[in-house]
RNA sequence: GGGGAAGUGGCGGAACGGUAGACGCAGCCGCCUCAAAAGCGGCCGAGGUCACCCCUCGUGAGGGUUCAAAUCCCUCCUUCCCCA
């Protein structure tokens, strides 16, 4: 198994750190690195620390470069304007999440979209692969698939051309509802539409001065308001396109919630059809024709109170008129694409990776910009491209555009006067691969040995949160099929076999975070409690999957469930071993010795069971296995509810105690005693260390076998027989397993209680259920 | 607005169609102690004159499927997440 760590290093908080406090970024992410590493070890974590990876590291980063130069001469990496989010404060741009009704969220002035020459990854050309691949992930959450397919967001439909009247131009659609093309009674345009500038011969001076106007009042606001917050409102251009199929003429609109950028960036309107069309033409008085009908429906029709926007049949629809929309679809699909007019298309929701980060705190990306060649890659041997120390760190425009010793270069080339692409990467790139990096963490030749991927990968179990759904967990997969592609990795092309998600810890109700100032200090809460109280009492409160709250009561229990195994384990050693081992010659190996001794295997090492004879002495073994069995379950079932394990050690405790009482010199005593600190090693590593020391051996715990579970152990020697009557329970009766069906039916005969119930009936049927409920129905 | 998940004692949670509330926290009673803490033992969903028998009700609300439902299905309410 490997089980390595690393650090996420580059990214804004380092950033701001230099910005707010003056503090250089590498001097900060090492020292908190630092630190972090030495509670992480304190926690008494076992990862493999000479895999360790730190992202902000040159070893690391320049093959981020190098991988970045693979995608750029395939093609799948690209320099293209894109409307971003800009800050003309603090000159950058900024992430949508960074962009708070419509202001930036560090200097409150309003963002404005602009367009900026930015690098893209292709990922839309793995887009069909993403999806379909998703169907094989069946060790992954299905919300967290659904989340993908959403976000992906495939939908076939046609893409057709509305022409404009008096012009050669024309205004393309993309439409999964071609069956409503008959109810077109108007075509949206987005304000920014280039087809706008080719109806300037159409359209008046004031139109056009109106229209640019009505752009320049919508270049702020983000998508989500343009979509959804906003009123629907627009403009009339002036201009009017036809209906390629019923030639009708149809005037065109610029509209706020039509965006240039997705889709073609301009909708056919059918108000009958489509609830947000519906609302725009009630409010500009636009003719809403309908065109759907429910099956069944006979004319006269009442007028719509909304849009009727599911399938039906098709009405005043030309040569169409009859048909149902499914029919309809493909047959207007036809005589679209015989006209010429339009084609069936697929598109998809999602768009191209945007990289480019106007920030210093990142990898460098590996382009110059020559005067006589243009954009030329840097060749991998001249790799890394280094982040220059010193850099002006303002928190206004990029840092790295203001210093000349790195932006002054020579081309590669030809030598001549060149200038560097001062733009960093999005930090999701280099945690696209990172797990790869584990595997050859210290290779200088390759970021990967390709051996070593055919060995390891995939990744057998991912652990990671929920909010990386649509983001780390989309990138990386789209990485590890390009790996795959090239042939980098062997095997399947999905990089996570299973995932889980975990929940976030919080506190008092709320998520921790310094300005709430309800952190828990790891280092306080680990002098007061120990860190083997920590341990258990995260894995106690709650499932790994939900949310849990640290409470300061909760791990009370915990620091009292580690007194109780200290007490009864050292309470123990008043007895001599050698003494002990005597007593109980029949399973213990040598006079002296522990009757667990290190070996190969579980069975071996942990050898015979002790021999039982009272109630107690089986009720304490059975418990010993049972804890066993379920920790065992928990991490072999990827379920990982440790919680219910924890829960099965405080039973043993207490079935020890009570055996300790009742039995003192019970074998089984001696025996669940030994096994202790090897069952809840996992899980309170340090003090099972101390106490496996203190019963003798000389090797780790942590060395040993788990204690395999004995089914013998585990099998119950009386069971509870429930007698229900008609569904509800009315006698418990003591019983031996392996009942028969006639002897438990016998038995709840014999009950006075469930022969009161009977009232003298027979029972009509009964159900058995073995060894457990009859459920008998009068 | 659409999609998804979840609602169980005072609290965190068990129970993957078969005894609802395991285990812990908090609380109450007792033992120990000069006393307290710790520890140990007991009680702890609601109700019927707790007689440690037995009965009734009870897993957000209402309906359904089933011999049997916290669990499966439908409607509604609430909360959270994702998307618009």
């Amino acid at each position: 198994m490997l089980h390595p760590m690393g650090w996420d290093a580059f990214g804004l908080p380092a950033e701001n750190a230099a910005i707010e406090r003056g503090i250089d970024p590498a001097t900060w992410t090492r020292t908190n690195i630092a630190n972090m590493q030495r509670q992480v070890r304190l926690m008494g974590t076992g990862y493999d620390w000479s895999r360790e990876i730190v992202t902000c590291d040159p070893e690391y980063y320049r093959w981020n470069q190098w991988l970045f130069l693979h995608l750029y001469e395939q093609g799948l990496a690209y320099k293209r304007e894109a409307p971003v989010n800009w800050c003309p404060k603090d000159q950058t741009v900024l992430a949508n999440e960074q962009v708070i009704d419509g202001r930036c969220w560090r200097c409150n002035s309003l963002v404005e979209r602009r367009n900026l020459a930015q690098w893209f990854l292709k990922i839309t050309a793995y887009a069909q692969r993403l999806l379909d691949d998703l169907d094989r992930l069946d060790g992954w959450p299905e919300r967290t698939r659904t989340m993908q397919r959403n976000w992906i967001g495939r939908s076939e439909g046609v893409e057709l051309a509305f022409p404009i009247e008096h012009t050669d131009a024309s205004v393309d659609v993309f439409t999964t509802r071609v069956d409503t093309l008959f109810g077109a009674t108007f075509l949206a345009v987005a304000p920014e539409h280039p087809a706008i500038h080719a109806l300037r011969t159409v359209i008046s001076k004031r139109h056009a001065e109106e229209i640019a106007a009505f752009a320049q009042s919508l270049r702020s606001k983000s998508e989500l308001e343009r979509t959804s917050l906003m009123e629907k409102t627009g403009l009339f251009t002036g201009a009017y396109a036809l209906n390629p199929l019923s030639r009708e003429r149809i005037p065109v609109w610029v509209t706020n919630y039509v965006l240039a950028e997705y889709g073609t960036g301009a909708v056919m309107g059918v108000p009958a059809h489509d609830e947000r069309d519906f609302d725009f033409a009630r409010k500009h008085g636009l003719p809403i024709a309908e065109v759907i009908v429910p099956e069944n429906t006979a004319p006269p029709l009442p007028p719509l109170e909304t849009a009727f926007i599911d399938d039906g049949r098709l009405i005043a629809s030309g040569d169409f008129t009859g048909m149902s929309s499914a029919r309809a679809r493909e047959a207007i699909a036809r005589r679209l694409s015989e006209l010429g007019s339009g084609e069936k298309r697929v598109r998809y929701r999602l768009r191209d990776w945007l990289i480019s980060r106007q920030r210093y705190w990142g990898t460098p990306i590996p382009i110059v910009y020559c005067e006589r060649c243009g954009e030329v890659p840097i060749p991998d041997e001249r790799l890394p491209v280094l982040l220059p120390p010193n850099a002006p760190i303002t928190g206004e425009g990029s840092p790295l555009a203001r210093m000349p010793e790195f932006v002054d270069t020579a081309c590669p080339r030809c030598g001549g006067p060149a200038r560097r692409d001062t733009d960093t990467m999005d930090t999701f790139f280099e945690s696209s691969w990172y797990y790869l990096r584990y595997l050859s963490a210290h290779d200088a030749d390759a970021p990967w040995d390709r051996d070593e991927a055919a060995r390891w990968m995939n990744v057998d179990q991912y652990i990671g949160g929920a909010e990386h759904a649509v983001l780390h967990l989309l990138y990386s997969r789209f990485f590890y099929k390009f790996f795959h592609d090239q042939g980098w990795v062997a095997g399947e092309d999905e990089p996570f076999r299973r995932l889980f998600h975990q929940g976030l810890l919080l506190r008092d109700g709320e998520k921790m975070s310094k300005s709430r100032g309800n952190v828990i200090g790891i280092d306080e809460t680990a002098e007061k409690n120990g860190v083997d109280a920590m341990r258990l009492f995260l894995l106690y409160v709650t499932p790994p999957e939900d949310t849990s709250d640290w409470t300061d009561e909760g791990i009370s229990g915990r620091v009292r469930f580690l007194n109780r195994l200290w007490r009864l384990c050292t309470s123990n050693e008043r007895t001599p071993r050698t003494e002990r081992s005597r007593r109980h010659g029949e399973h213990s190996a040598s006079a002296g010795q522990p009757l667990v001794s290190s070996r190969a295997t579980s069975r071996e090492a942990h050898g015979t069971l002790p021999a039982v004879e009272t109630p107690g002495e089986k009720a304490t073994l059975r418990a010993v296995h049972v804890a066993a069995k379920s920790a065992i379950e928990e991490t072999t079932s990827r379920r990982f509810h440790y919680n219910t394990t924890i829960a099965r050690f405080d039973e043993l405790l207490n079935a020890i105690s009570s055996l300790q009482q009742s039995n003192p010199q019970s074998p089984v005593l001696d025996y669940a005693i030994e096994v202790l600190p090897l069952l809840v090693a996992p899980f309170a590593p340090h003090i099972a260390e101390e106490l496996w020391h203190r019963a003798g051996h000389t090797t780790s715990v942590h060395l040993e076998p788990y204690l395999e579970p004995d089914e013998s152990a585990i099998a119950a020697d009386a069971i509870m027989l429930v007698v229900q009557v008609n569904g509800r329970i009315r006698a418990r009766i003591a019983a031996s397993p392996g009942l028969s069906e006639s002897a438990a039916l016998a038995l709840a005969l014999a009950d006075p209680n469930v022969r009161a119930q009977l009232d003298g009936d027979e029972p009509r049927k009964h159900f058995y259920v073995q060894d457990k409920l009859l459920n008998l129905v009068r």
